[in-house]
DNA sequence: TATAAATTATGACAAATATCATAGCTGTTT
DNA sequence: AAACAGCTATGATATTTGTCATAATTTATA
């Protein structure tokens, strides 16, 4: 009951909500009547850069993308995270204030956990808090790994990896929706949005994938993974 | 007595070790008991990709690189770590065997706590626990602040963000012995070897640094902070 | 100390990416 | 439906970075 409470929309969140099936029912109480929730639409700003951190944040439906502003007025996506994801665990436990900034990228349902009941819950529970470091420690591998893995390839290997993420691990179907726009393609691998459109306009040419303006298909997985260890 | 005992020749180092001030005196014995030291000099590799994990790290003199091989055979440098740096908290929690390899720059002396030993402390001490997720929370913050600022920079700004690093948060003196070749540079910042040495070399030209075989000396610290913005 | 190996240095050229300009397309608002 | 804003598209060109070659210097090692 209390997991069919915690899943919805996506299959990976079994997995990923068992994190609360590490407490007790008084445990658990506390954390849920803590919680709130609501419904953000496409480009609402869910937290900012420097406000202060009162909750911690995760997912029940939608799509976000963690980001950071640079000096030049540019973005840089970190990550982009789906339901099931605690989407700013990174911050709560180091800085008082925010440091990357959170923002929809469709219509997202928010849940809110007060700080002080879930720093009280780990107080309480030290398996808890063995998870939590768990969790915290995936995050930061993954956001690392994801660098490492860009830094070593050219524009082509870092489109093809970004589809490839999309279609594997967010839509698990090989047709969707783009759920970001070429620009946000390009702030995620650190290139401009001119020389991005031109790349996945080439890999269209080429017959790997397809699209129109709203939906995009990948025809070869194969050359397009190639393309990522190659490229 | 127990702090003066974990203090060595860094001024950092009080901050650091505060950690461990959270721990009771038998906390504390549980840990210190379990623990070895012993010295690695330069290009010694302490630990490398894919090796289980028995144990926690942490420095108490010398200066260590963590990085990770690539498909080509490349290396990436992800930190550079000094006295009283936990070198391996971000792998503890996450995984079984070490996602970075660790590699000793100079004469260094590593600490060992078996894991046994940190793990049950933490599960006695929340308090200990919260300051290990703020630790790790850190480390992380930082690495990924660096691919931040590293990735809206072209090579100059990489480089001066390198030689002030080394000059004001590892040695805090403006002239010091370079304790990493331009390659190391080369792959903290994702360049190649020859552009990073062309750039040095530039800097020189321009009076901005100077330096011979062994040392180097950085003259106009204004400038290369100008270049870090600008670059 | 002699020799080898790695590092630093520099030039010429190639390749990748950014920039600037312009235009068509799509979706939203009035 | 018209007007607008933002996104996609593409060409021309400039800039940045990588690659390959070669040599001097430094460091490690026999």
């Amino acid at each position: 009951m209390r997991v069919s409470n915690d899943i919805i929309n996506c299959k990976s969140c079994i997995y990923r909500f068992m994190l609360f099936n590490e407490l007790s029912d008084s445990e658990y109480e506390a954390v849920n009547s803590a919680r709130t929730e609501y419904i953000v639409k496409r480009g609402d700003v869910i937290r900012q850069e420097g406000q202060p951190i009162h909750s911690f944040l995760y997912l029940r439906k939608g799509l976000v993308k963690l980001y950071k502003t640079d000096k030049n007025g540019k973005d840089q996506i970190l990550s982009i995270n789906k339901p099931g994801d605690f989407i700013n665990l990174l911050s709560i436990f180091s800085n008082s204030t925010y440091k990357y900034s959170i923002a929809a990228l469709e219509e997202t349902l928010v849940c809110n956990v007060e700080l002080s009941a879930l720093l009280a819950v780990i107080r309480e529970n030290s398996d808890f808090a063995l998870k939590i470091l768990n969790r915290i420690s995936k995050i930061s591998d993954e956001i690392i790994e994801n660098r490492f893995e860009l830094n070593q390839k050219q524009i082509k290997g870092r489109v093809a990896h970004i589809l490839l993420f999309l279609a594997e691990k967010i839509y698990r179907k090989d047709t969707f929706r783009m759920p970001i726009t070429r620009r946000e393609i390009g702030e995620l691998i650190s290139m401009t949005t001119e020389n991005t459109i031109r790349t996945i306009s080439e890999f269209k040419k080429d017959g790997i994938i397809s699209f129109d303006a709203k939906t995009i298909t990948i025809h070869d997985y194969n050359r397009l993974k190639n393309i990522t260890k190659t490229g």
